[in-house]
RNA sequence: GGCCCGUUCGUCUAGGGGUUAGGACGCCAGGUUUUCAUCCUGGUAGCAGGGGUUCAAAUCCCCUACGGGCUGCCA
C-alpha cells in the first residue's frame, strides 16, 4: 500500500473555526496513526474573501495544538507550492483540457445574466434553477454557440468560465468510509464552474488537481462537501485518474448547541463559550472572538474534547493524550450523525487535566494570570497556593476571583453570613480567637489549627457559627480552601490586619 | 421545493437480531471536609412514530416525521 499522505485543506477567509479545528485534528490522527504525512495546504482561491492573516491564524492555532504538519507553506516539501494561489497554471492547463476533451465548455453569461436568469426563472416557479444538461443550450456558452465562435470571442477578450459538462442519466457511485456507497443521478448535478473568470480554479477542480499532484491517499473533510463529490469523481474520471483517486471520509457537522442549524461564529458571543482556538480581532466589533486558549482551555484537553465529537474509541474510555488518540484511531468509529456542541464538557475535560498537572506545572499555568491582574506574590507562596486552588479552578481566568485573597486585601464581603452570625457571642468569640492567634510563635497551620479548633471545643461552640465567620474576616468568602492553610500562607501579621479590618467592616454591616 | 446524509438518556456516545439497553458530561441525593472544590457511592433519564420481515427487532426493510448539508464565477 502506498505511504498515507493526507491534507488540512481550509481556505484564509478569517479564523479558524473549531468545526475546522476537528477535521484537522482527525486528518493529523489518521496520519500519525499509519506513519503516514500531514499536509497543510491552503485554498485561497477566492480573491474577494481573502482576510490577511487568516492563514497566520490557522498555523498558530495548529501550533498551539501540536499539530504541526509534515508538508505546507512554511515547512516545504516534495508537492509544493502548498498555497494555491501559487500554483495558478497548473489548473488552467486542465481545466483547457477538459475542454479539449469535451468534458468542459466555456461559458459567457456574466454573473448579472445569471442572477437575472435565476430569478426570472424563479418568477416561474422553478424552485432552484441549475445550469445543467436542461438548461446548458439555451445559454451563453461555446456548447450552443460552437467552439470556433466561443475561441473568437476568447481572442477578443471576452471574459469567460470554464464550466464542466455533466453528463446525463447516469448514476454516479462512490464509497464513503464513514456513510458507505453513496450515489448521485447525474441529472441531479448542475453544470459546475471548474475555472472562474480571473482565471483561478473554483474548490471543486483545484481540489482534484491538488490531490493528485499532492498524493493524497484520503479526503477527510466536512460533511458540507458531500454532495458534491459527484462532480470530483467526474473529474477523476475524466482526468484518468481513478487509479489514484483518494478514498472519501466525510465528517458530521458539529451542531449548534441549542436551536437549529450547524455551529456557527456567532454562537460563541450568544451563548458565552469559545468556537475558535486562539482569539481574533476582526474589522468590526462583531468579529472579535475570544479563543479556547483565552478561555483557559488547554490544548490537550482542547483536542481531548473535539476528538470525541464524531469519534469515539470503542470502549469506555474518554481521557486522550495526543499520543493515545493517535494510537486508538480510526476512521471507522467515526460517528455519522452531527454532534451538538457542548461546553459543559469541555471544561470537564479541562479540569482533568488542570488536576493531572504537578503544583509547579500549575504554578507556571497561572502565572500570567496572576502577573496581568497585577497580583503581587512570592514565589515559594505561589507553589502553596497551586496545590490548594488546583481542584477548585476548571478555567484558568478564574484563578483571578478564586484566589484574589491571596493577594490583595481588596475583596468584596458575603454581607449575607456576616448579617446572619456576626452578633454575641459569636462576635466575642472571634475576637477572642483573633487574639489567642496573635500569641502563636509559629505561625503555620498546625499550631492555627490546634489553638482554633481548641478554643471551638474548649468553649462548647459549634463550627458551624465561628468558621464561617473566620472565614470571610480573613478572605471575603465562605467557600475555598483549607482554612488553617490559607492563614499560614497569608502569614501572621496580614491575618490579624484583616481581621482587624473585618471586624469594623463586619460591625457596619450589621449595623 | 429537489437531491444527498442522518435520528439511542437534556448532551456526547456504546450496542448492528435474543442485553436488566452500557459508559461519560450535566443534574439530584448521600458520604468525606471547617466551607467550596476535588474524591467516593448511589440515583435520574433514552432506542422519533407507524407498518412489515422474524419464534424474537434499538438492531433488517418500507413509509412518515424530524434534523442536517448542498442547491454560487464561496470554500
Amino acid at each position: 500500500m502506498n505511504k498515507i499522505r493526507v491534507r488540512f485543506a481550509p481556505s484564509p477567509t478569517g479564523p479558524l473555526h473549531i468545526g475546522g479545528v476537528r477535521t484537522a485534528l482527525y486528518n493529523y490522527l489518521f496520519a500519525k496513526k499509519n506513519n503516514g504525512t500531514f499536509i497543510l495546504r491552503i485554498e485561497d482561491t477566492d480573491q474577494t474573501r481573502f482576510v490577511p492573516g487568516a492563514e497566520e491564524y490557522i498555523k498558530k492555532s495548529l501550533t498551539w495544538l501540536g499539530m504541526s504538519p509534515d508538508e505546507g507553506p512554511d515547512q516545504g516539501g516534495e508537492y509544493g507550492p502548498y498555497r494555491q494561489s501559487e500554483r495558478k497554471e497548473l489548473y488552467a492547463r486542465y481545466a483547457e483540457k477538459l475542454v479539449d476533451m469535451g468534458y468542459a465548455y466555456y461559458a459567457f453569461d456574466t454573473p448579472e445574466e445569471l442572477d437575472k436568469w435565476r430569478e426570472a426563472m424563479t418568477a416561474q416557479g422553478v424552485h432552484s434553477p441549475k445550469y445543467d444538461h436542461s438548461t446548458r443550450l439555451s445559454m451563453n456558452n461555446s456548447l450552443k454557440l460552437g467552439k470556433e465562435r466561443a475561441l473568437e470571442m476568447i481572442n477578443a477578450g471576452v471574459p469567460y468560465v470554464i464550466r464542466l459538462k455533466v453528463p446525463e442519466n447516469e448514476t454516479i457511485v462512490f464509497n464513503d468510509i464513514v456513510r458507505g456507497t453513496v450515489k448521485f443521478n447525474s441529472n441531479e448535478l448542475d453544470d459546475k464552474v471548474i475555472l472562474k473568470g480571473d482565471g483561478l480554479p473554483t474548490y471543486h477542480l483545484a481540489n482534484i488537481v491538488d490531490d493528485h499532484y499532492m498524493k493524497i491517499t484520503h479526503v477527510i473533510r466536512g460533511e458540507e462537501w458531500l454532495s458534491s463529490t459527484a462532480h470530483h469523481v467526474l473529474l477523476y474520471r475524466y482526468l484518468c485518474w481513478d487509479d489514484s483517486k483518494p478514498q472519501f471520509a466525510h465528517l458530521p457537522l458539529l451542531l449548534k448547541p441549542v436551536g437549529k442549524g450547524k455551529l456557527s461564529k456567532r454562537d460563541g458571543a450568544k451563548f458565552g463559550f469559545p468556537v475558535f482556538p486562539l482569539s481574533w480581532n476582526g474589522d468590526n466589533p462583531e468579529d472579535n472572538f475570544t479563543g479556547f486558549k483565552e478561555f483557559g482551555f488547554l490544548p490537550e484537553a482542547t483536542i481531548n474534547f473535539l476528538a470525541l465529537l464524531g469519534w469515539n474509541p470503542g470502549d469506555d474510555r474518554e481521557m486522550f493524550e495526543i499520543n493515545e488518540l493517535i494510537e486508538a484511531f480510526s476512521l471507522d468509529k467515526i460517528v455519522k450523525s452531527g454532534a451538538r456542541f457542548n461546553i459543559e464538557k469541555a471544561k470537564w475535560f479541562n479540569q482533568q487535566y488542570l488536576l493531572g498537572k504537578t503544583d509547579k506545572e500549575f504554578v507556571e499555568l497561572i502565572l500570567p494570570y496572576i502577573e496581568n491582574a497585577d497580583f503581587e506574590y512570592e514565589k515559594e507562596s505561589l507553589l502553596k497556593i497551586a496545590k490548594l486552588m488546583k481542584p477548585r479552578i476548571e478555567l484558568l481566568p478564574e484563578i483571578v476571583d478564586k484566589a484574589k485573597f491571596f493577594f490583595t486585601d481588596d475583596f468584596d464581603f458575603e454581607e449575607k453570613i456576616v448579617r446572619k452570625k456576626w452578633k454575641s457571642p459569636n462576635n466575642e468569640h472571634v475576637i477572642e480567637i483573633r487574639n489567642k492567634l496573635e500569641g502563636i510563635e509559629n505561625f503555620d497551620k498546625k499550631s492555627i489549627e490546634t489553638i482554633i479548633k481548641g478554643y471551638i471545643e474548649n468553649n462548647n461552640l459549634s463550627f458551624g457559627n465561628i468558621f464561617p465567620l473566620l472565614r470571610v474576616a480573613v478572605t471575603g468568602t465562605t467557600k475555598g480552601p483549607d482554612l488553617f492553610e490559607t492563614m499560614e500562607i497569608l502569614g501572621k501579621n496580614k491575618v490579624l490586619s484583616r481581621f482587624d479590618a473585618a471586624f469594623d467592616r463586619f460591625e457596619r454591616i450589621v449595623s
